[in-house]
DNA sequence: GCCACCGGTGGC
DNA sequence: GCCACCGGTGGC
């Protein structure tokens, strides 16, 4: 069945490329240093642009593309950096950041121009953005670049029913058939992220925004609604006070139209895991303290000791924010 | 003050 | 571990 893969290139030099992968078809993305998001938006008016794939590409179609068979097709022997396998249940929908795209046959797409970042400036950090979608063929197992958003969200609205292959290309006229080479590889020159299917295409007026973050975040990406007056929500609660508050908008828009699921990154290592919670974890800072460090004496036994309830008579559910405060 | 970006919590 | 949600923050 078609289902949607979203993958990122792997970081190691930057900036690098998103691809997005959905219901057969693959989306671009461009991580932005400073400079090229300067340059973004020096060319906005070049957003959502038709990526040109060259003639002579060097992509041969097969060598790197993911097998519905088998997860393990991600990797080749001459790229040891190839991303790692991901699940065969999501294969369809990729995003990828084509922002450092040495090999030209990828034409940067952006879902929105973006503005020149205004806070967390560390130039280390590279903060990619979605240059290109990209859809897998259910037939072919071959990646298929989607030319803009909105034809990638209809694709992936219906991925799942209507499995997306490559005569669908023709819709915008590419008239690409299994027989030709693949659109993109996944040769680990980009970051690839698995997109979710099935997500309903925003209502008319509204704009579904997804904004990744750069690497070593605690999430990888956050996804905005914006509403047709430009407010920007970012949870269905938010929504649903805008609706109420905006009944001229809400005409025929139902809550379930919005989805703010992410796409999930090919690399798992892309997002900075959760510190464990095992209380063994914490016990080389409980007795580290100074000794007359009252806080950290009384911290140690609300770790392990005690019934659900503390000696305070604190819930557990409070424990641990508690402990944290001592430290 | 705004807002893009990030971190963290709590529920599951 | 994942996800929905939301508060914090710093550049503008």
């Amino acid at each position: 069945m078609s289902r949607g893969t979203l993958r990122f290139a792997p970081m190691q030099s930057r900036p690098t490329k998103f691809t997005i992968k959905m219901g057969g078809k693959v989306h671009e993305i461009t991580p932005c240093t400073n400079h090229n998001r300067q340059k973004t938006i020096e060319n906005d008016q070049n957003a959502l642009e038709v990526p040109t794939i060259p003639s002579n590409s060097d992509n041969k179609g097969t060598d790197h593309i993911p097998n519905a068979s088998s997860s393990s097709e991600y990797s080749t022997e001459d790229d040891e950096n190839a991303p790692p396998p991901y699940p065969d249940s999501q294969k369809q929908m990729v995003l990828y950041d084509p922002s450092s795209n040495h090999s030209n046959a990828i034409t940067s797409i952006q879902n929105k121009p973006r503005s020149f970042p205004k806070k967390h400036l560390d130039p280390k950090r590279v903060v990619p953005e979605v240059g290109a979608f990209t859809v897998q063929c259910a037939n072919c197992f071959k990646w298929r670049l989607i030319p803009d958003q909105e034809k990638y969200e209809v694709i992936r609205e219906h991925i799942t029913d209507h499995p997306f292959l490559c005569a669908t290309t023709r819709q915008w006229d590419r008239h690409v058939s299994c027989d030709d080479p693949t659109d993109i590889e996944q040769d680990g020159s980009r970051i690839w992220a698995i997109d979710k299917p099935n997500i309903a295409k925003p209502p008319p007026g509204w704009k579904r925004l997804l904004r990744l973050r750069s690497e070593g975040s605690s999430k990888f990406a956050d996804v905005y609604y914006a509403s047709p007056t430009g407010t920007k929500l970012r949870s269905t609660p938010e929504v649903e006070k805008y609706l109420a508050s905006h009944p001229e908008h809400a005409q025929g828009v139902a809550i379930n139209r919005f989805s703010f699921q992410i796409p999930k990154p090919l690399r798992d290592d892309y997002v900075k895991k959760r510190p464990s919670q095992n209380p063994e974890r914490v016990q080389p800072i409980a007795w580290a303290g100074p000794v007359d460090n009252l806080n950290l004496q009384i911290a140690e036994p609300l770790a392990w000791a005690g019934p659900a309830e503390n000696r305070n008579g604190m819930p557990e559910a409070k424990k641990r924010k508690y402990d944290f405060d001592c430290l």
